[in-house]
DNA sequence: ACCGTGATTGAG
DNA sequence: TCAATCACGGTT
């Protein structure tokens, strides 16, 4: 699902699934209510707009790969590449049915640096769960601008990139 | 509205 | 080197 959508309709699509989170041996399932897409190198609010450097380089590994940075000197934002290897756009994961907020949320499902740069799978112990749910199925979605990001213009901070699940 | 907190960044 | 910034969250 990540490969063959543009980033926002990646983000819209994440709405209403299961993010799942493996904790030694316990599964953390947690409907995704918020998403924001960050949509390529021409988008001044995305970190691949400023080129490759060695915080963002796993932007531009392939679709489905894990991008976790640390910000504000406290919390990891938890991200998942889209489009073509090489090309730089993530969907960032704001939160989820029960943790609101990006730092939150990262914090509740143990998820950190020690992330970065893996793919979504058993393997790393964070996958989106593939079949949809009744969420998911009957989703009501509110389109936003994207927060925290007014550095970025008054074009690109303006764009409804950013999408909630109604409650 | 303000500030903690520390890695990252780009300028010099 | 170094100061400014930051895809936040908690408190006033």
């Amino acid at each position: 699902m990540f490969k063959n959508q543009k980033t926002l309709a990646v983000a819209r699509n994440l709405i209403g699934k299961i993010l799942v989170r493996r904790v030694g041996k316990r599964l953390i399932r947690e409907i995704i209510t918020e998403t924001e897409a960050y949509v390529g190198p021409h988008d001044l609010a995305c970190h691949s707009s400023r080129g490759r450097t060695k915080r963002n380089e796993p932007m531009y590994d392939e679709a489905g790969t894990i991008y976790v940075y640390f910000t504000y000197g406290m919390h990891w934002m938890l991200n998942i590449v889209t489009e073509e290897t090489g090309f730089g756009a993530a969907v960032l994961i704001r939160a989820t049915e029960n943790f609101k907020g990006p730092g939150r949320l990262t914090k509740a499902l143990k998820i950190d640096g020690s992330l970065n740069a893996k793919k979504l799978g058993k393997k790393s112990g964070l996958w989106i769960e593939s079949e949809d749910n009744k969420a998911n199925q009957a989703k009501k979605l509110i389109r936003t601008p994207r927060i925290g990001i007014s550095y970025s213009g008054p074009i690109w901070s303006k764009k409804l990139y950013r999408f909630v699940l109604r409650d």
